[in-house]
DNA sequence: CTTGTATTTGACCGGTCAGTCAACAAGCTA
DNA sequence: TAGCTTGTTGACTGACCGGTCAAATACAAG
């Protein structure tokens, strides 16, 4: 069918340019090379995608409502202890960067902060659509502490910034994990994200 | 003098590969726009540097040459409270982005934690240099924390960890600020580093 | 069959990339 | 003077870059 057709080599094309940005960056990824991975030619990647930058966009915001779902929703859309829900987050999100780190054969990192790092000075239109996205998982844990708060988990205090510095935690904490190609620096900044959203 | 012309090419190219690279990024400097901004020809870079990925690893361990001078022996290689050196490191490091921000007209973030976020999983000399610089800026943190409890300021706890998830933050915050183009998550992460001195 | 539209193709473009090289210049020594 | 070392030059290479385009194809409706 062709409606299915048009779909599937579109969605390819996004799918290969999430994996491809995430596995080396941006920038050491080449036009050619992800037509080739997801067998599309050339033409009909700029048929689909006015720029590389423009599929790039597109492929992270596709990755971002996939990754809400599983993570996001997944975890805090639920009743019960919003600090328990905070902890099967992290486990959630260590378990993930562990899988792929096994199937790639080396720590990625997270595909918006290292999109982000390599691109928020270099272009404006991939810049705030990551600035958006980290907002609103800054939402997502700041609503997560409101209902802690609420349920007497933790004392209260400013959550948006709270929220703020739990995420950038373990943004950091990626990077590192990233650079030593280690896990072990992620899983144990686990205690401490839990400490930020007591204390902070 | 002969000697003197020798050091000032090669160091006006590393000081440039420098500033180029924290501003844009590793992949995005080209060696001819390199060679312009430092007034040298292209067979002068290839005279002194084999690749361009050498000059990278030279250009970023002669900026921890110097700040490590200014941020880490400055203020850690003192007399006196351990803690209060450990606000006046995050105060330095906050005026100091803040000053580069207004200059450059923009976040730039941390050049180490930008080169290591781009190339880690690129170029293996590059990850590993950046990975022993990371590992002693942690060194000096712990043996600040180590004297913090020495001194009772806080108390006895995992402090190779604390100083791993402080930079971790300090990290992640740098991230978020390039992101969102705004320094203040990174001042609003000095309250949150301080608290894990004490508790993670 | 004809016509119109959505999709695909791959040859092609100008520009830029990192890196090379043979020639040359300056200063030192003998 | 000649010869050697250290440093400098810029034209050059070939590969690769993101992006274009006219022609071909597939399919649906009339």
């Amino acid at each position: 069918m062709s409606a299915a057709q048009t779909l599937d080599t579109r969605d390819r094309l996004g799918h290969t340019a999430s994996d491809l940005i995430w596995e080396r960056s941006f920038q050491a990824t080449g036009v050619d090379e992800l037509c080739q991975r997801a067998d599309a030619r050339k033409g009909s990647f700029y048929y689909y995608f006015k720029s590389k930058t423009e599929l790039a966009v597109a492929a992270i915001e596709s990755f971002w409502a996939t990754a809400r779902v599983r993570f996001f929703d997944g975890v805090f859309g639920q009743e019960g202890s919003a600090l328990v829900q905070l902890e099967a987050f992290l486990d959630a999100m260590i378990a993930f960067q562990r899988e792929v780190a096994d199937a790639k054969g080396g720590v990625l990192g997270c595909p918006f902060g290292n999109l982000g790092q390599e691109m928020a000075r270099q272009d404006e239109h991939i810049r705030s659509t990551l600035d958006a996205i980290f907002a609103e998982q800054r939402g997502y844990l700041e609503h997560a502490l409101d209902r802690a708060v609420a349920q007497g988990e933790i004392p209260a205090g400013d959550n948006a910034r709270r929220a703020e510095n739990i995420l950038a935690l373990m943004q950091g904490a990626m990077l590192m994990t990233k650079v030593s190609n280690d896990l072990g620096a992620f899983e144990r900044a686990r205690g401490a994200v839990l400490a930020l959203a007591k204390v902070a």
